[in-house]
DNA sequence: CAAAAAATACTACCATACAAGTATACTAAT
DNA sequence: ATTAGTATACTTGTATGGTAGTATTTTTTG
């Protein structure tokens, strides 16, 4: 059911695994939008104390993965359409702002890195490996956003976009575009290579605006998961 | 020295009143950067156990106000210029993407709001009061963040500018041109009325390019605070 | 006197016990 | 059968004691 391999994580302290694991597991949906979960609960299956349970819950209560009511229960967060707009809306911008600055500082090293990155894009197309497509693709933009030295930025989308990314979980990553998406990055390169600001923000701009999924089928079918 | 006012606090939970005490008086330098601060001071300041201490640190270290080394000590974070700017960065696109918006959602209660504070803000320059003067301009770009249904672009920034806020703290506020600001907030609030959002982005990134301070002149002059 | 070694005093971490509030199941009265 | 009241089983919140690792101070030794 879960993925509660704790053991072999390197973090040092447990509410630190503890709170990796809970991470993940809601991320991909293994632990469901709207499901209750408490701490003796997980205690109990991870076996450690509550202690580092709690700890862990503020975590993810302060990244809006949880919602704690007190002497209630604790809940995984359902999913926020608006909020999901909203963290699309700054990705985008974020995004384009930094693939600008990339246009200026970005060094050889990371124009390789790119490169070699969306060699191995289209060999996972074709081998329809959607998981590690998906792992690129986060790649690929976190590299950009290194080499821009805004890596802040970076930090700032992954917070962002929890909500978004279980969304893109629950859509079929079989039907995604991979085809068009792979264009779009190649473009995002020469335009970078070039050191054309323009063209390249507006071919990120293009390419992000491209994640409003279906929403509206995937709210009826899993109408329980949404706000 | 500390301001500990921990009782008339709202909040349901000790936790939460900890952390809001423990924010406020980081953001506000009366716990210094670099300062060690265990649990067990603080919960003897504080009159709580260890344990919503705990939380409460966990919280904050989320945040980059604090850093935890296991079994060594606590020590509020000290102030990293780079961050500083990248934060800066993120605000200024954030707000410029945020303004567009405005231009053409905007409704009429909210460009009252937003005279109403410029209003406001006349009047505490003119006493001086630079306390308020900061209130209000963090409330005048609140605004025009919940008036363009980006609430979550607030949330980003209030996290991401927990640093920049610091060094504002530094920098005396007298020394803020704010007779520019203030034209400055006139001119966004008339792109806002006229919907032109190219004239409004300019204005808002002019705006926030020069929250830039004399950041070298602040370091020599306390150097200890500084990464 | 100087350097190494040992003792001591710290730290954050975790487990556990109890407290306070809430939801549910059960019982009793109408 | 329905409803009101009560008991019980949950929940998260807080306090506390012990543990392991680290830094400092003291003692010992050359």
């Amino acid at each position: 059911m879960l993925n509660l391999d704790i053991s072999k994580r390197v973090n040092y302290s447990t509410r630190d695994r503890v709170y990796e694991v809970l991470r993940e597991n809601i991320i991909s949906l293994q632990l469901e939008p709207g499901r209750s979960i408490s701490e003796k609960e997980i205690s109990e299956m991870l076996k450690v104390s509550r202690t580092p349970v709690r700890e862990a819950f503020v975590k993810l209560t302060q990244e809006k993965l949880l919602e704690i009511y007190p002497q209630k229960g604790t809940f995984v967060s359902l999913i926020d359409l608006h909020h999901v707009e909203e963290a699309r809306f700054i990705r985008e911008h974020l995004e384009r702002a930094a693939v600008r600055v990339a246009c200026e500082t970005f060094s050889k090293e990371y124009i390789i890195q790119l490169e070699s990155n969306l060699h191995m894009q289209k060999i996972s197309v074709e081998e329809k490996n959607y998981a590690k497509l998906f792992e690129l693709d986060e790649n690929f933009h976190h590299t950009i956003a290194i080499g821009s030295e805004k890596e802040l930025i970076w930090t700032v989308i992954q917070h962002m976009t929890t909500h978004l990314n279980r969304i893109r979980m629950l859509s079929l990553a079989a039907n995604y575009n991979w085809d068009l998406i792979l264009l779009q990055h190649e473009r995002i390169i020469e335009a970078i290579k070039k050191q054309e600001p323009d063209e390249a923000e507006k071919a990120m701009e293009e390419h992000l605006k491209k994640l409003t999924f279906e929403q509206e089928e995937l709210k009826k079918e899993y109408e329980k998961y949404f706000k």
